[in-house]
DNA sequence: CTATTCACG
DNA sequence: ACGTACGTGAATAGT
């Protein structure tokens, strides 16, 4: 829908707040060639870019703070107005955002004795009053009482400079519980740490929210405390003078005395010579060229001597090839050649490489043009996510250069398309790669960057004998990774709201009883206070220490836990508390709107290789604890369809086994049969029969000790047996296993000399240290090293899984799909009538996923639920 | 942002 | 004497 002039909205920034974000969220080493600090300014100038560019505003405002303290000073001793520490770099910044305000004309408005809130307040009031549209601009949440549909809106900056939300009325209930003319009031109850305003204590967002959900104001919240639970009223009740207050902190000025009327604000008058010499001077070179565009497409008005601005060339590029143009999308697809893809969200730019020919636009558009195209991008797994949720399918990429890095280096941990091109290409895009939206140019630029990258990239994965693992593993499973997030896994969200309630309503129990044994208020959560009060105040053992004293750790309170009846009280709270705040709430709140979980699975983070989950993390729902694995009964599949829970046996077993070429861990393998009692019997000389139950459980701790490197104490540890036996075990370990030593010994040297790791498939982790390292550091390097090869190797495998399964799935025609994956476990989502050719596909797929010196053995169970395969 | 703790494979 | 099991992600407190 196309925005008329007169539609156009009035841009409101919070200059203090923006400049206060911008220089968190970057670091201080952006400086001027003369040591000027100008990373807030560098941030500013680029919000200000993007904000113009996407709402096309009427009008810009910055409204600042002026010094000499505001009357809320007066109200409340301790308000710091948002600002609770003031770093020295900062306030030299702000008159260079007011510098560079002025070259572009955009007033900088300020009010003795008022904040830059109450400035904002007082022009967005107006602007509604005359019927006109206002975005404000702030990280400030004091500005979502200024929303009012339809003609106000905040643009609220969560973190960074780039991570915006845009609240209307329904956007601030959804996000805060109550409208946006009493946000006061929920301010006022549950504090504000940023604005130094402690609320009541024991109320939180939650609690402030229900209780503006029964009651309209304070006075008849206060009229009814009667209703509420004892604590409650107790806090409430003593707080009252300070929420009281709070609340009138809180509330923003809607009548500030300006000078400036609303008809003052327009856009235009700009000096471009000034606004040349400003950005030469600071070195904003970059912004100056997103800057000049606005300037060229008239969305910073006029120039002030009225002459329209001549239109610039940009800089001459130095990559040699055809001039880049953005242009329509035909002519990038009329070439017909392999396209370079670039992305960030929601936006894509297409390019001809051959031709020069670019596109920049929406995701979608970007989606429908790449449909039957062969393409290469940079990190493009979110491309076949979309994709996915759209119904449209995509070939895999030609390349994607952000994994030829990661594979290339997995210990970087800096894929960045600006990382990537600056190590092998040896050039900077000009620019932090974090440091704000992209124009057109840009984006654009940076799909040329991508084809260039490629042909550097592509001679080095051959270089590095990488190409198996790229090609076979890694390339394909961008895609089905995107098509698994898109998936989701279905969650019960009424049964994940019955346990989280009963998580919380213990762990509340647990906390008021802990603080009441210790005789006073604490917060059990915290370590520090914790110790406090366990080894000072009740005088118990102090085990393990810490940079900050003594551990209260779950394994010396064990220790302890006789000493005194609070101990087990703690235990059991952090363990219940772990539940309530990792998998109650935070889980309940990730369920989208299709009533399904969709994380973001990691291809790009582990350096053996394996997936990370992130938003949420579903590969640690809890199972080892009954009360934790309830939480599995809540993943389920859709109505009439049914989960299939697959997994490796002893995956990691049987890569030392196959690595190793011992003949007895072969031997245990060779057949189907219980592997920790046959490996139990050669080590303990008996007949697998004879086998006791505590015999099997040290020699399984030993096989799983194994693959990371363990050591006798370790091994006493965790069986809570002497160190001396725990040694014992292990030397007869090895002795039934010779070639496991020898095999151990053997791998450390090479990766040393090599300094590299490698598995079969080809993945390399660097290990530089290796060879230099002492002590202890070189202890933790070679277990590191050990570990690489074959958790590394069994990532590989169970990649190549995933790629083989979810390609079955769709090549047999079946609707069943993964919709999660667990290190050595996978989730199939199916039709009930699916079932018998859905089990036949993962376990073949599974089973035959490597040729291994060992069968890799899969076991396989169905169910309505994520809890079927351990009960 | 760092430290601590703890969930998973 | 020292540290002692690899690899992740997330919540909380506190600076």
């Amino acid at each position: 829908m196309a925005e008329g002039p007169d539609e156009r909205p009035y841009l409101l920034l919070d200059g203090m707040s923006l400049a206060f974000r911008a220089f968190f969220a970057l670091p201080t080493d952006i400086q001027t060639s003369s040591g000027l600090i100008t990373n807030a300014l560098h941030g500013f100038a680029s919000m200000l870019a993007s904000l113009v560019a996407d709402h096309r505003p009427r009008a810009v405002a910055v409204a600042f703070d002026l010094p000499g303290g505001t009357f809320r000073d007066d109200l409340t001793p301790d308000y710091k107005g948002g600002r609770a520490a003031t770093p020295p770099e900062i306030e030299p910044q702000f008159d260079l955002i007011r510098g560079l305000c002025e070259c572009l004309a955009i007033p900088v408005l300020g009010v003795t004795s008022f904040e830059a809130d109450d400035v904002l307040a007082t022009l967005a009031t107006r602007a509604r009053d005359a019927g006109r549209p206002v975005i404000v601009v702030s990280g400030d949440r004091d500005t979502f009482q200024l929303v009012e549909d339809p003609l106000v809106r905040v643009l609220y900056n969560r973190r960074g400079v780039s991570d915006y939300s845009l609240y209307d009325e329904a956007g601030i209930v959804e996000r805060c519980g109550i409208e946006p003319q009493r946000y006061p009031l929920l301010a006022a109850l549950r504090g504000d740490t940023s604005d130094n305003l402690p609320g009541v204590p024991g109320v939180g967002e939650k609690t402030a929210a229900k209780l503006f959900g029964q009651y309209r104001d304070l006075d008849e919240l206060y009229g009814h405390l009667g209703d509420l639970t004892p604590k409650l009223r107790e806090n409430l009740g003593a707080y009252e003078e300070r929420v009281r207050n709070n609340a009138e902190v809180m509330r923003l000025v809607r009548d500030v005395p300006l000078e400036v009327s609303l008809d003052d604000l327009h856009l235009g008058g700009w000096r471009r010579e000034e606004f040349v010499a400003f950005t030469d001077r600071y070195e904003l070179h970059t912004v100056r060229t997103r800057f000049e565009r606005l300037m060229r497409e008239g969305l910073l008005g006029e120039p002030s001597d009225g002459a329209a601005p001549a239109p610039v060339a940009d800089a001459p590029r130095a990559a040699p090839g055809p001039v880049l143009r953005v242009g329509e999308l035909a002519e990038v697809l009329d070439g017909g050649g392999d396209l370079a893809v670039a992305l960030e969200a929601g936006r894509v730019a297409l390019l001809d490489p051959a031709s020069g020919a670019a596109w920049v636009g929406e995701l979608d558009a970007a989606i429908d043009a790449l449909v039957g195209r062969r393409f290469a991008g940079h990190d493009v797994k979110a491309l076949y996510r979309r994709a996915s949720e759209r119904g449209v399918e995509l070939a895999d990429p030609l390349d994607d250069t952000a994994v030829m890095a990661f594979l290339l280096d997995a210990v970087s941990g800096r894929y960045a398309l600006a990382d990537v091109a600056e190590r092998y290409l040896g050039e900077s895009t000009g620019g932090a790669p974090t440091l704000f939206g992209r124009g057109d140019e840009e984006l654009a630029g940076a799909a040329a960057l991508v084809a260039r990258l490629r042909d550097a990239l592509t001679g080095e994965v051959e270089r590095w004998g990488l190409v198996r693992v790229y090609r076979e593993i890694e390339l394909p499973l961008v895609g089905v990774l995107g098509r698994m997030e898109a998936r989701g896994i279905c969650v019960d969200s009424a049964m994940l709201r019955t346990i989280a309630g009963e998580f919380a309503a213990e762990a509340a129990d647990l906390d008021g009883r802990i603080q009441a044994m210790a005789g006073h208020p604490f917060k059990v959560n915290s370590p520090q206070q914790l110790q406090v009060v366990l080894f000072d105040e009740l005088g118990l053992p102090r085990g393990k220490r810490i940079k900050t004293g003594y551990s209260t750790d779950a394994t010396t309170l064990e220790a302890i836990a006789d000493a005194h009846p609070v101990v087990a009280l703690i235990l059991r709270f952090r363990e219940v508390e772990k539940l309530r705040s990792t998998y109650g709430a935070p889980l309940i709140d990730a369920v989208a709107p299709d009533g399904r979980i969709h994380a973001t699975f990691n291809q790009l983070v582990a350096r053996t290789g394996r997936i990370s989950s992130e938003n949420p993390n579903l590969q640690n729902i809890p199972v080892r604890t009954p009360e934790g694995r309830r939480l599995r009964y809540a993943f389920t599949a859709r109505e009439g369809w049914a989960l299939c829970v697959a997994d490796y046996n002893q995956i990691e077993l049987r890569i030392l086994a196959h690595l190793s070429q011992d003949e007895g861990l072969l031997g245990a393998f060779a057949h189907h049969q219980d592997v920790h009692r046959a490996i139990a019997a050669s080590v303990f000389g008996v007949t697998p029969e004879e086998v006791t139950h505590e015999q099997r459980e040290q020699a399984k701790a030993v096989s799983y000790g194994l693959a990371y490197g363990m050591e006798a104490f370790g091994l006493s540890q965790r069986l809570g047996i002497p160190v001396a036996d725990a040694r014992a075990v292990m030397d007869r370990y090895f002795e039934g296993f010779p070639s496991l030593r020898r095999f151990m010994d053997r791998t450390i040297s090479e990766i040393r000399a090599q300094g590299y790791s490698r598995t079969e498939f080809g993945r390399i982790r660097p290990f530089p240290d290796l060879a230099t390292a002492v002590g202890a550091q070189r202890q933790a390097a070679e277990r590191q090293a050990m570990n690489a090869g074959i958790q590394g190797l069994a990532a590989d495998v169970f990649k190549s899984a995933l790629v083989r399964l979810d390609h079955a799935l769709a090549a047999a025609g079946l609707e069943a799909r993964l919709v999660l994956q667990v290190h050595d476990e996978v989730l199939v989502e199916a039709p009930g009538a699916e079932r018998e050719a859905v089990a036949g596909i993962v376990r073949e797929s599974l089973e035959h996923a490597a040729a291994l010196s060992v069968p890799l053995e899969v076991s396989l169970a169905w169910g309505d639920n994520w809890a079927v395969a351990k009960e």
